[in-house]
RNA sequence: GGACGUGUAGCUCAGCGGGAGAGCACCUCGUUGACAUCGAGGGGGUCACAGGUUCAAUCCCUGUCACGUCCACCA
């Protein structure tokens, strides 16, 4: 005797048993069956500082959708999940840790000490996502998890770092970058976010030198100015065609800079010359490489000006500069306008602080090159974006690609293998100026070393070649005097992206060939967020098939950003954040992802509000209930029940019901069209089989004929188990919980639903005269019921139905089916025969149903139905007549679009007589 | 400036060449054992606007308007 189900279900107790026992079954892993075929994705590594927000709960219910229907399809499923290193902004988190405890910070501590503070928090903190990743039941192989500062990916990062740079595409370059003042580090441009704010356009008078007049030039960063070299004016701006080559003495300054003709300058706007600052915008860094201008550079590390500026300005930040150096031009009466405006100005996307424009020696990734064959590989359909049109996306940024800034000034993360030697000079010194110094990329310290040593023994030198702490310890002690040789390591890592880009194939173990590589790599699918595209697909895209020859992934799955209920971005500042593990503790972590999958549709955001996570919490309560009726009422699984043998007309319906509904999800599924797995699932479990198939079992199950008392408990009890296993993808506890409470009753259970088959079943599953005949008792059904609501008929009076010119079949169906149309119509009787008086008439098929109510007929209100019925009956007969009386239609519209216009108007014209006699019958009656 | 996307019921969205759909909300009715986290019934839409293609347009094309996002640029 079995105990039986609560009333609802339970998620709080269930999920973390479920999931505790599902892990360490080791279900998760792929199985070893070397048969299987593989299907990998791997994970988009969230930041370790990370904790769980809306949108990865979006991103991985829907790989886990994926990976538990893959499993449940018998191939070796592969998840494989891990966490990125997330230089910037893990290096944010632990100084502010330290900041906040009154501990030294980062620059006091030294690099070393730092570092293994971050470790020290990594290992208490870092596990925080991994766990909420749990929480929502995603099947990740956590045997297989990865970290991408392990030995292992670190050591695939010096790899690539070092066969890029061989192959010359990674190089050393002194450029203008994205400085990030707050971190002092470069950015990448994708970093760099521009945001509009309050601004102004100066306009600054510079004298000519021959005190022959001024030249008025605008800016709206006015302390730039401290690094003018130039006045650029069009070569064809007639007002300035006298000017070109003269020399304008620099205010404040005191500096001679040329005018020059660029055709940057528009004539268009402002005054028609722009003053020119290379060292601090990349636009004039261009014009000043045309002209060989010099670019000086007026700000430190920290945004504050530095001592190439009049003394005056060092030290000071560069907004208190700018307000200086406005000051002063007012003072010397050569501020010739402010004009307010709105504009965009770069940010730091973790800082939030103005980027600078600024010229240091960095290392860059040849992106151009690399994207070619990635271009190519989605060109050529080897990869494929899922909806397709993202590739638009794609495509736009890899062809106007830009050089990748990949050194950070950081120090949590790869540090880049790269050494620094001094240059030897003709008479032996060793030069360490910073123009000199020559570079040794290695994968290890040994091998820079062997490097170095017989690039210097090449030039005569025979002396000891050895790694010290820093240049300065090169520069310093009794090196210089000949005894031997330092190398310093490059004191910068790499952006964390670079080892992101890795991640498909280092996470398999890359460079090694291991039998997970060789296994699972290319990876199946990828599925993340469309705002990564750049910063991740496309450079995994880039890395993947240039080391391994193989696309990393054969289809991108964008996914949705999740909004707030009115289609706000969520963010902490604007307050809200819909936190997915508070909505997990209220209503259940099967509700949190059925929503999340109904919502999930492809081409627009997902705008989430909770009564929809609650509507969804009900859907499982309502499968839950069904499976307790089934209980309650003896549906047990039958061993080696044969579906294909049922021999009612209610069980064969409900087969082909489960049977169409499969091949729907299944193949939405495969087409990752997840708002139609959830509608599908919704609409079989909730509309057809509770409301009407569980309805009509109910007088079966109830009655006295055991046989089919019988199949259809054993039905029943199979189609259940087919919405459990159907359902399990999005909604795994709620199903594994009660797979595992029916196995109590009947043959055995096998296992884990999780580890179940999928199911598929034989075409003729599907049989077409069931379906009518259901179909119809069905109608019948609703037309009785909706006559009933509409004649006010109180619920509990029995009334006598009469089918008038019903055919042969019908008036079987109606014989068959007497039980169930008198209990779910709430009928006294149901015949055929002539309506009688005071009773009202709907069509079903070719027949008049009557339903004998004159006790509560209110005769204006039935004629007025009536009325309205025939109506519209007469809008489809006018409509369709048109259609059939146009002689180009029937020339030319498909043959069976015209058969069906045809069937239409004789259907309609029947339903309008009938209906139409019912009336003339009422207004004989009044 | 460029690209992409979106305008369908009060709300959120599906449909996308031949009869306007779902969920929620709303209205009416219903508590004697699956479920009130429920059941039955119902109202509600010139499918943004204007042209065009077609026998036929919510659906395809063009344009307009509105909204959103991304990229670039603005001395």
């Amino acid at each position: 005797d079995t105990a039986m189900l609560e009333k609802t279900f339970d998620p709080k107790t269930v999920e973390p048993r479920l999931y505790a026992a599902w892990e360490e079954s080791g279900a998760f892993a792929p199985t070893d069956n070397p048969n299987a075929e593989p299907f990998s994705i791997v994970i988009p590594p969230p930041n370790v500082t990370g904790s769980l927000h809306i949108g990865h709960a979006l991103n991985n219910t829907l790989q886990d959708v994926l990976i538990r229907f893959q499993r449940m399809r018998g191939k070796a499923a592969l998840w494989l999940p891990g966490t990125d290193h997330a230089g910037i902004a893990t290096q944010m988190v632990v100084e502010r840790q330290l900041a906040e405890a009154g501990n030294m910070g980062r620059r006091e501590m030294g690099r070393d000490a730092f570092v293994a503070k971050v470790w020290e928090w990594k290992a208490e903190s870092g596990g925080t996502i991994v766990n909420q990743l749990r929480r929502l039941g995603a099947s990740c192989d956590w045997s297989r998890e990865r970290f991408t500062l392990d030995p292992g990916l670190s050591a695939a990062v010096r790899k690539v770092f070092v066969q890029l740079h061989k192959e010359g595409l990674i190089y050393r370059d002194k450029r203008l970058v994205n400085w990030d003042p707050h971190f002092q580090t470069a950015i990448s441009d994708l970093e760099v976010e521009q945001k509009e704010v309050d601004g102004a356009y100066w306009h600054f008078a510079y004298p000519l030198e021959d005190g022959s007049g001024e030249i008025v030039v605008a800016t709206t960063r006015p302390e730039t100015m401290l690094g003018d070299t130039a006045v650029a004016v069009h070569p064809d701006d007639e007002r300035y065609k006298g000017l070109v080559g003269k020399m304008v003495r620099l205010p404040i300054v005191g500096r001679l800079i040329p005018i020059v003709a660029d055709e940057y300058a528009d004539p268009e706007k402002g005054s028609g010359a722009v003053k020119i600052t290379p060292a601090h915008d990349f636009n004039d860094f261009q014009v000043g490489k045309r002209h060989g201008l010099e670019a000086i550079n007026i700000l430190d590390a920290y945004g504050k000006i530095n001592e190439n500026a009049p003394e005056a300005f060092r030290g000071h930040d560069r907004f208190a500069a700018r307000k200086m150096i406005i000051e002063q031009f007012e003072a010397l009466e050569l501020l010739r306008g402010i004009e307010k405006t709105r504009h965009q100005v770069p940010h730091g996307d973790r800082s939030g602080v103005v980027i600078e424009p600024w010229l240091t020696d960095q290392w860059y990734v040849d992106a151009e090159t690399l994207a070619k064959p990635a271009i190519k590989a989605v060109e050529d359909g080897k990869t494929v974006f899922s909806p397709k049109n993202w590739d638009k996306t794609y495509f736009e940024w890899m062809r106007n690609i830009q050089p990748w800034c990949i050194s950070r000034q950081l120090w949590w993360g790869h540090r880049i293998p790269a050494w620094y030697g001094p240059a030897l000079s003709t008479d032996g010194d060793l030069d360490y100026s910073e123009s000199a110094l020559q570079i040794f990329v290695a994968e290890t310290e040994d091998e820079a070393l062997a490097l170095a040593g017989a690039h210097y023994a090449a030039q005569g030198y025979d002396k000891r070649v050895r790694v010290l702490g820093s240049i300065q310890e090169c520069r310093d002690g009794e090196l210089q005097a000949g005894n031997e040789l330092g190398l310093f390591r490059d004191e910068d890592v790499l952006d964390t992206w670079f080892s992101s880009g890795l991640w498909p194939f280092s996470t398999l173990g890359w460079p090694e060939k291991t039998s997970d590589l060789e296994r699972f790599y290319p990876t199946h699918t990828l599925v993340t967020g469309f705002d990564i595209i750049f910063f991740w697909v496309a450079r995994m895209m880039m890395m993947g098939i240039h080391f391994t020859g193989e696309v990393p992934f054969q289809r991108v799955v964008i996914n949705a950003l999740v909004r707030d209920q009115t289609g706000a971005k969520m963010s902490k500042s604007k307050g809200n954040v819909m936190d997915p593990l508070v909505l997990i503790d209220q209503y259940g972590c099967d509700a949190v992802r059925f929503t999340l999958t109904a919502m999930s549709g492809q081409a627009r955001d997902i705008k989430l509000s909770e009564q929809r996570i609650e509507g969804y919490r009900n859907f499982g309560t309502k499968l839950w209930n069904a499976t307790r009726f089934a209980q309650m009422n003896g549906c047990i699984r039958v061993e080696g029940f044969d579906p294909g043998a049922v021999t009612q007309t209610l069980a064969k319906w409900i087969r082909g019901e489960t049977a169409k509904t499969a091949a729907e999800v299944t193949a939405a599924l495969e087409a990752c069209a997840y708002d139609e797995v959830a509608n599908s699932l919704y609409r079989f479990i909730w509309n057809v089989f509770c409301d009407w198939y569980l309805e009509l079992a109910k007088p079966i199950l109830n009655g006295s004929d055991e046989a089919a008392k019988a199949e259809i408990q054993a039905t029943t009890a199979w189609v259940l188990d087919q919405c459990l296993l159907m359902l399990h993808p999005v909604m795994p506890f709620i199903t594994e919980e009660l797979w595992e409470k029916t196995a109590e009753e009947g043959p055995a259970r096998a296992g884990f639903l999780m580890s179940e088959q999928w199911p598929s079943y034989p075409a003729d599953y599907i049989d077409g005269s069931a379906q009518a005949e259901i179909g119809w008792v069905v109608d019948l059904v609703s037309e009785v019921r909706s006559l009933r609501a509409e004649m006010n008929v109180p619920p509990g009076a029995r009334i006598p139905l009469t089918l008038a010119g019903a055919g042969e079949e019908a008036a079987s169906r109606l014989d068959r089916h007497r039980d169930l149309i008198l209990s779910l119509g709430r009928l006294q009787s149901a015949d055929l025969g002539e309506a009688p008086a005071g009773s009202v008439p709907f069509v079903i098929g070719e027949a008049t149903g009557s339903l004998a109510v004159a006790d509560f007929i209110d005769l204006a209100a039935e004629k007025a139905r009536l009325t309205k019925e025939i109506a519209s009956h007469d809008a489809d007969i006018e409509r369709v007549n048109r259609k059939l009386g146009n002689p180009d239609f029937l020339a030319k519209a498909k043959e069976e679009v015209i058969e069906e216009n045809r069937t239409k108007l004789a259907d309609a014209e029947a339903a309008k007589a009938k209906l139409g006699a019912a009336l003339k019958r009422l207004e004989g009656v009044s």
